[in-house]
DNA sequence: TATTGTTATACTCTATAACTATA
DNA sequence: TATAGTTATAGAGTATAACAATA
């Protein structure tokens, strides 16, 4: 793939790479934009911004103060007042004071939240399924491990009790 | 690698083929929010939405009609008229009569646009370099090659006069 | 009649500032 | 003093409904 430009020398192994950048971010962001707008459609559909479904995903197996979440997802702590409270007053989840900080609050999803969530990820699978399916499991398979370097590591699991599960 | 789900067969090729769509879908969501976040935080430091971002990046080489545009980005046409009022105040695109529908309007960029959103694509290229600089040129090439069938297809490009670059 | 776009309205999301309680 | 969280306020994003102009 040769290039017109006459500023640029052809073949030049930090185009090669400048190029390879490009076209790889702009697959993620198109593939990004793709994603989003299927958890937003299906979030809308019960009501829930997709912020609040990304936080009722998290909480599936954690239970974090109310900072490190704004934290973790780039928000004011203020917005995730108002973002809590709208989604507790539906029952989805719940606040608890926090055992060892007695400033702090702890967020917890209910049994509700958790099986509205469970049921819009399988949604979710199953409107990425004409998009994912285009490729074979191998395939799908080694896509999942290439992105695994570029993501930023998630919040910290909340250990579970032993004996439970 | 098994499982330990009492219900479900050990080594069946069907959840074979689940596991692999669930592990992949996994890490979009989850490099989708992380290029949503650096879009967002990029594009809020010159008071841009996410939303105004990616109308900007697609205007780039396209000059949609209205309905259009709100149609790919699901959104309501009533939602994309505000949307696309405030960014035109700012002298970021313009609004033009169709010439073949007269109750249509196409939405243009700018040159002051175009040279923001140049600009903000640069920024947004090097807050994500540490991430995309974990895979090699080749990893990269072929994780952007995997991404590319499960791609929704993008607007249409608007044909530029013959003789102009 | 149907389509394109705008406007009026209402609600959510978001940040900033000011506040209380605790560390 | 600094940190955790809430509330008040204001602006942007969003959809629904009603409308005017054109197809």
């Amino acid at each position: 793939m040769t290039t017109d430009d006459p500023e640029g020398a052809i073949d030049d192994p930090e185009d090669a790479v400048a190029d390879s950048e490009d076209a790889l971010i702009d697959g993620l962001v198109r593939s990004a934009f793709q994603i989003m707008g299927v958890l937003t459609r299906i979030g809308a559909e019960q009501d829930l911004s997709l912020t609040q479904l990304r936080v009722l995903g998290i909480l599936r197996d954690r239970r974090p103060r109310m900072s490190d979440l704004a934290a973790f997802l780039g928000l004011d702590k203020s917005t995730l007042s108002g973002l809590i409270a709208r989604a507790e007053q539906r029952g989805l989840l719940t606040r608890a004071a926090n055992p060892d900080d007695k400033r702090a609050v702890d967020v917890l999803i209910t049994d509700a939240g958790r099986e509205l969530t469970g049921r819009l990820y399988l949604e979710a699978r199953a409107a990425l399924a004409p998009a994912t399916g285009r490729l074979d499991a191998a395939q799908r398979r080694q896509l999942a491990q290439l992105l695994e370097p570029v993501l930023t590591p998630p919040l910290p699991l909340t250990p579970r009790p032993v004996g439970r599960r």
